[in-house]
DNA sequence: TATAAATTGAGAATAGTTCTCAATATTGTC
DNA sequence: GACAATATTGAGAACTATTCTCAATTTATA
């Protein structure tokens, strides 16, 4: 995987080759929100990104972060996630393969997997259904292998497993 | 599949048991909105659900909505599903099997789809990772049969499929 | 019927998100 | 660099979905 500099730069060229497209400036708010989100890999809130824009004079308004992730989302370099917590959040995608996820209902734990079989099937079910999928999510639930061993599980789940 | 009528009161039955395993009450409320969720098979949105309710003297709070399906969830008769929609929908589960979804992000139909090899295969993921899933949700978002001749898809599309 | 416990509805409170609009920044042109 | 046209921003209001509060009501049981 390249580096968080260079996959850094190659997506703010991404971006603002979207937002030419469009019509739209690169502006110092959107290349700093962009900075801040290439800059790591983990998972991200709102609440998270705007905390981190409250440092080093980077300041960005609520506003304007609500505004710029619908961008960067159509500009392939994020994507929303719904883990079934209770706000959504956000990955970089750019320069990553697509790839799902298994959330620790105990811990929260995320972890991301790819699994080429699972992925040919569907486009199977897709063509029987004669859809045309542009997307797809697949979120497996469930405990992680440390939470299974320090809860006792069994007695949460009763016999009961999806 | 059972007829609506015989399904209902099976469900009834089965709330009422999860009810009185937690000391809890099946209320003419309780008993109202299962009515309604169960005499019809499909999705609904807590909006809908209202609306229902304010007809034929079922006059049912928002309140008590909300109270209410998170018991019924936990019951196993519905499921909260986020179809990337701007809010859930529920759907019953009682009767049916594990499903999953493609939704037309064009018309928003939603088409439920059964596939027992996807299934296999999540559990040998989850294995690898000794993980124990006990819930999942598979989304397949994009256009249905309908609206891809209808609408120009592929000057939509460019050339992304996921 | 009396008592204790659970439940309800109305509206307040909360939280996440979108909207409004005046002030500011950016781009391209001269 | 100055100018005009357009896009953008931030602050806070507005909106919406959901949860909370609490007095009044309902229910189960003795």
């Amino acid at each position: 995987m390249k580096s968080l500099l260079i996959q850094k730069s190659h997506a703010r060229e991404c971006f603002r080759n979207f937002l030419r497209g469009k019509n739209l400036l690169l502006t110092t708010e959107r290349s700093r929100l962009l900075d801040i989100i290439f800059s790591q890999r983990r998972h991200f809130c709102i609440y998270d990104l705007h905390q981190m824009c409250q440092v080093n004079q980077q300041k960005v308004s609520l506003a304007t972060i609500y505004r710029t992730l619908p961008l960067m989302e159509k500009a392939g370099l994020i994507r929303a996630v719904n883990l079934k917590a209770d706000n959504w959040l956000y990955e970089n995608t750019y320069f990553k393969h697509h790839h799902d996820h298994m959330v620790c209902v105990a811990c929260g734990k995320i972890i991301e997997f790819e699994n080429v079989g699972i992925e040919k099937m569907q486009s199977k079910v897709c063509k029987k259904h004669d859809f045309i999928m542009t997307e797809h999510t697949l979120e497996l639930r469930g405990y992680c292998s440390h939470c299974k061993k320090t809860r006792k599980i069994s007695a949460l789940l009763g016999s009961k497993t999806a």
